[in-house]
DNA sequence: TTGCTTGCAAATGATTTGCACTGCT
DNA sequence: AGCAGTGCAAATCATTTGCAAGCAA
């Protein structure tokens, strides 16, 4: 998806939800664009240092609610925001458990309908009413493997 | 695995490890057994009141590093813990969003070798060392759909 | 004894929120 | 003008830790 067209995607959820389109959540947009893969509130406080703290929290949860970004936990104790799916397409996380940055990647088509089909059955069995699935490889970038 | 053969591999994690099996571990252990998915602090300290607080966090993170115990993030802001997969096998969760709690259930062997050999290829593509996968279904569950 | 474990209470740190100010509309 | 958004600083709340007392080797 081009730099415009996201834009005009974020643009008409936010008027979904009754939100404008602001400054700040502009530049959060396109400091989440800029990633290869979900950011922490530091590290978009450090790409973007016009934007406080407090703003970013804020802006992310509504941002959250209107749809247009994602909020991921992993494991360690900072949270990480990404471009919802509806705007990049499905994909999944490579974490590294020892640096905890995180990269995203796909999965082959064939394999996400085997998986999805597997995953109903489960959750039909369960008496779950499935919705999504989350996928994440956990190992050692090769950063942190050279050292 | 069996009551005593469980209480057996944990004895030696914990031997191996330096630490002692003591009463308090052996409750938190007994308590994550009870449970049908991973619990929470407050769920455990519900469940056995006569452990504190501060002994659940401390005794779940030693055994957590004696490789007993796995902690789970899922998007709330409580931490889970259930017990380790060497010890209960390999399964994946089902997570409520509305609710927050979390099921285990488990895939087809040939879904998880599916899986796994499309794990590997995007991890050597990505320069990763892939360690183990984390898959979790989201959606209702059967309590929350009802309400 | 000697050192690990426990339990209370106080500290920490990510995240949230109150309030006054600024800027759309 | 009137309300949404911002930024600072203070408040929250899960989690961690200091310390004194208890227990195991």
């Amino acid at each position: 998806m081009s730099l415009n067209d996201l834009d005009d995607e974020v643009a008409a959820l936010l008027d979904d939800a009754d939100q404008r389109y602001t400054s700040s959540r502009r530049r959060l947009i396109s400091a989440l664009q800029a990633g290869d893969g979900p950011l922490t509130i530091t590290q978009i406080v450090a790409t973007d240092a016009s934007l406080p703290q407090s703003t970013v929290y804020r802006n992310l949860t509504i941002l959250e609610e209107a749809g247009v970004v994602t909020r991921i936990v992993t494991s360690d104790d900072f949270a990480r925001y990404e471009l919802a799916e509806k705007l990049t397409g499905h994909h999944h996380h490579l974490i590294c458990t020892a640096c905890g940055d995180v990269v995203d990647f796909s999965l082959d088509a064939a394999v996400e309908a085997t998986l999805d089909k597997a995953l109903d059955g489960a959750a039909v069995s369960a008496g779950f009413t499935a919705d999504s699935h989350r996928l994440d490889l956990l190992g050692t970038c090769r950063d942190c493997a050279k050292a």
